[in-house]
DNA sequence: CCAACAATTGAACAACTATTCAACTTTAAT
DNA sequence: ATTAAAGTTGAATAGTTGTTCAATTGTTGG
C-alpha cells in the first residue's frame, strides 16, 4: 500500500509501510491510550503519588489532597477498576495501596520526562 | 500536621507526613498530569508510534491513520506545543517527526506495561 | 499573476469527564 | 435496636476535548 503524495523515495516508502504494520500489530492501541489516559488526572496522579508512600485510608487521602470523601472515593474508583490500585477492609476502613511495585516505575519515568 | 481520623500508629502517621511532603515538593503536578493527558489519545499515540519509524509529512499521516488532513494536524500541533514533536519544512511539505529518543522509551513503557 | 497543492486555523458541535450533592450500605459501639 | 462513622454510589452539572467544516496561509509551477 502506498499513500505517499510527495514523492518519496524507497526509504520513505519501506517507513510508511513499516508504520502501517506497526500500528495494525498493536490491537490493544485503545488500551494504551486508557492507560495514559487515567494517569493523565491531577488528582489521581496525587493519589497514586501519595500511595507510593503505603497504603493509607479514604479519609486520610482525603484530607491529604483537601478534597472531599465522594470525590476522592469516585477517583479511587478507577484506579481500582484500572488495576492501579489494591484495597483491604479492616472493619469500618479500607486501606488503598499500590496494586504493584511496576506502578512504581512508571511514575517514577514521568517525573523523569517532566524533569528535563 | 496530623489528619488521621482512622487510629494509625506512628508509622502510619509518618507515612501521611511523606506523602503531603512529596505532593508539594512536585510543583509540576499539573505539567505531569498535562504530560500522560496528551499521550491519552488513541490518534496521538498512533501518530507517535508512527514517527517512531522516522519521519512524515501530514499527508501521509493523514492516510495512514485515515483520518482527515484537518483532524491530524490539530492533534499534530497539540504534540508539537508539547514538544514531543518537532518539523521540519521543505517546500510547501511539512515533516513530523520526534522530538528527541527519551520519547521512544517512555512509548515503549507504556506498551510494556499493557502486555502484561 | 494565477491556479493548485500542503497544511493550518477558528468556530461549532457532540461526546466525555470530574466534582458535587444527597441518598444509601456496611460495620462498630453503646 | 439505635446511632454514628467510613465509604460508596448515581444523577446532575459544568468544564474540557476531539473531530468536522469552511476559510485561510504559504509555496510551487505555468
Amino acid at each position: 500500500m502506498i499513500c505517499s503524495n510527495c514523492g518519496g523515495d524507497e526509504a520513505h516508502l519501506t517507513r510508511i509501510n513499516k508504520a502501517l504494520n506497526k500500528i495494525e500489530s498493536i490491537k490493544k492501541m485503545s488500551d494504551l491510550a486508557d492507560f495514559y489516559k487515567i494517569m493523565g488526572d491531577e488528582t489521581r496522579l496525587k493519589l497514586l503519588l501519595t500511595l507510593e508512600e503505603g497504603p493509607l485510608c479514604v479519609s486520610d487521602l482525603s484530607c491529604l489532597l483537601n478534597m472531599s470523601l465522594s470525590a476522592i472515593s469516585h477517583q479511587l474508583k478507577v484506579l481500582r477498576l484500572a488495576k492501579l490500585v489494591k484495597t483491604t477492609k479492616i472493619g469500618k476502613i479500607v486501606y488503598y495501596d499500590l496494586d504493584d511495585d511496576h506502578i512504581k516505575k512508571i511514575l517514577d519515568m514521568g517525573l523523569e520526562h517532566i524533569n528535563e
